[in-house]
DNA sequence: GTGGTCTAGACCACC
DNA sequence: GTGGTCTAGACCACG
C-alpha cells in the first residue's frame, strides 16, 4: 500500500497522494526506476475515481518526481531533475518555513529550539534514508 | 501576527485560521480573555474576504473556542485544557518540519541551505514582530 | 470568442485552448492583469465540459501563463515569470526545432531557406505585438 | 530518418508518422517506388511501438499513399499529385515556426537565442543525418 | 457569481 | 493490460 487518504482532513485527496509517493520517494521506500501501482489499481486500493488517481500521478509527473509512459505504467524518476529555477525553489520552501515559523511561535518555541528540532529532524531523515538504501530484498 | 494562511496548500483558508487560533490557545500563547483581531483587521492582515474570516470566527465560535461580544470584539473563552506540555508541542512541530524536509528533497535544497534558509526567515519574521508592536507585556 | 477548437484534429481540447491563450498573450492581444472568460462561459461558448475548460485553465496556471484567484476569475500574468530552469526551457524549444527542422528536410526547404523563413515571421510576429501593444480601446 | 514524434505534443504518435510521410510525399522527398523503412527498423529509430509504427503504415495503407508488398517491405505509391509549390510549402512551415516563436516568447527565449538555437540543432541534424549513411544518388 | 475537487462512466492510444 | 481525455453532474470554498 503505497498511500493512505483521509477523506476528512480537507486537504484534496490527489495531494495526499502527491505528498505521500513524495515522501516514500525521499525517504528511500521508493526508489528511481520503481513502478507504481497502476492508475486502476491505486483508485480501488484507496477507494477513490480513477480520475482522482490519475490526476495525482499527472502532478506528480509536472513536478518531475515520476515519469509516465504511455501503456507501460509510470516510474519514479531519478533525483536531481527538478526543472525549476532555483530562486523559484527556495521561494516555495521559504513559505513552508514561514508557516512553521508562525506556527512555532504559537506553540512558543524559541528560534533556538525550533533550529535544534530542524538539525534533529534532518539528522533523523538521513537515517531512514541510510536504512532504505542498504536493505532491500 | 495571528495566522499566516498558504493559498495553495488545498487546506481551506478559514480553517488554516482554525487551526492556528486553537494551536496558539493549546500552547498558551493566546489566553483566556485575550482579544482576537476583529475580521475587519484579520481580513485585512491575511488579504482575506471578510467572509472567509467571518467563517473562521464562526467555526471558532461554534466550537467553543472564541465567544463573540456585540460590539467588543472576539476573545478567547477558558478553554478548560491545560496548556500542552513541551515534549507534545516539539512533536507538533516535529511533523510539520518532516514535510518541508521532505519537499526540500525534492526542490534540491541541501540541508545546509534549508537551515540557512530557516535562520533567514526566522530574522526576516523577528523584524517584522518588531514593526507591528511590542510582545505580550 | 478567445478560442475555436477543432474536435477531429486529435489534437486534445484543453491543450488547443491553452495554445491559444498562449498565442493571444504572446501576440498582445491578451495583455497583462485581462479577465480571461470564466471556465463556465468557456465551457458553455466552445460547448465543451466545464472540466475540460477549468483543465486547460489549470495548466495555463502551472506554465505561469495566468494566475488564477478562487472566486474572482482568471487573469493573465505578467511575461518574464517562467518558473523554469533555463536548461529546461532551451531542451523544450530544441524539441521543437527539431520537429520543424524535420519537416522542412520533407518539404525539401534548405537550411538557408528555413532560416530566413524564422527571420521573416520573427519580425511579423514583432509588427503583429507592436500593433496590440498601441491600438487598444 | 523518415520521421521525429514528439510524445507530449497530444497528437497521437501513429498520426504524427502518417503526417510527415504524407508530407514527405507531397513535397517530392519521397518519390514514387521510394522504399520504406521495415517497420521493425521504424519502430526502432523511433523508439515506439512495433504495433504503433505498423499502424502508422496500415493506415498510410488504408489512404493509398503506400503500398505493402509480402516480404518485400512497403514502397510510396503514385499519387497522382504533383509536388506542392514552393510558397505553399514554405507558408506550411510557416505556421510551425509560428507556433515555435509563440513558445519561445513564454519561455523568455528571445529572438537573438532563437536564431541561434536553429543553427545548432540544423547542425547536430546535418550531423545524424552523415552518420545514418548519404543522400538519394 | 467565481474556481476546485470528486465521482461515474465512456472512448481512445499505446504496450 | 497501461495511461489520457472527455462528459455529466454533484458539492465545496471563496468573493
Amino acid at each position: 500500500m503505497i498511500a493512505h487518504v483521509n477523506f476528512k482532513s480537507g486537504v484534496p485527496v490527489y495531494l495526499q497522494i502527491v505528498q505521500q509517493v513524495k515522501a516514500a520517494a525521499a525517504s528511500g521506500s521508493l526508489r528511481t526506476g520503481d513502478a507504481l501501482p497502476s492508475v486502476r489499481v491505486l483508485a480501488e486500493e484507496l477507494r477513490i475515481n480513477r480520475n482522482t488517481a490519475a490526476r495525482a500521478y499527472a502532478e506528480l509527473e509536472a513536478e518531475g518526481v515520476i515519469e509516465t509512459r504511455q501503456g507501460a505504467g509510470c516510474f519514479l524518476k531519478a533525483n536531481g531533475t527538478s526543472p525549476l529555477r532555483k530562486a523559484v525553489r527556495s521561494e516555495r520552501l521559504a513559505e513552508e518555513l514561514d508557516a512553521v515559523i508562525i506556527q512555532a511561535h504559537h506553540l512558543q518555541i524559541s528560534d533556538t529550539e525550533l533550529t535544534a528540532l530542524l538539525a534533529e529532524r534532518l539528522e533523523a531523515f538521513r537515517e531512514r534514508q541510510g536504512l532504505n538504501g542498504s536493505s532491500r530484498p
